[in-house]
DNA sequence: CAGGATCCAGTGCGATACTG
DNA sequence: CAGTATCGCACTGGATCCTG
């Protein structure tokens, strides 16, 4: 355990913090409950989260999808449409947010 | 939802996102799971966590308390010696890390 | 519309040294 | 032994601009 960031390639071969480290950008929670409500787009995303740069967005949006918590369905036309949804891991992971938020009420 | 660091003083008014922000530390996990073992002291952790500075260790251990996850027993003698331990709540906070490690396990 | 590229500020944390 | 103070760097994410 101990130290846990993407840029310096390392194993991080703990779950628990392979798991955290998976959902602690700061727009992730937020991408994450959105999706959960169902498939979205990422103008879609970018209204519902006005104080987000987009940059943010769809980096942790990438991540996401890396982690395997999203799937990204390109339609390719012009101009772009691309569609984002919760994996079933990510929706197993949304379960564990919930228990979490379950606690983060008691703080 | 949206923005997390406890500097910039801010409702955080989402319990997922406190309870996220709250074990996000880069030492964190590793506290709380020492913690989960037994009572220990803060040169304990050192020992444990030989890469962790000192400083990193003294802050996320006193948000930890904070955050109601951790006790502190300050026995009054010199030289000092003071006592950690998990709360109710931070043993609950344990068995929905644990549920994120299954996450994890499978990213 | 999706999403790179750049530039820049804020902050997390390591290293080190010091005190009661 | 517990805890604080200072310095310095790396990383996150905001603002803005650009392209297919």
């Amino acid at each position: 355990m101990g130290s846990y960031n993407r840029k310096t390639p390392q194993k991080n071969d703990c779950p628990m913090e392979r798991a955290v480290n998976a959902i602690s950008g700061k727009w992730k929670l937020a991408i994450l409950c959105e999706l959960n409500r169902g498939t979205c787009r990422l103008k879609d995303l970018e209204e519902y989260n006005p104080e987000a740069s987009k940059r943010a967005l769809t980096q942790q949006l990438g991540e996401l999808v890396e982690d395997g918590f999203i799937a990204k369905k390109d339609f390719d036309v012009y101009p772009k449409k691309v569609e984002y949804s919760l994996t079933p891991l990510g929706k197993e992971m949304m379960g564990v947010v919930n228990a979490l938020g379950k606690v983060g009420e008691k703080m």
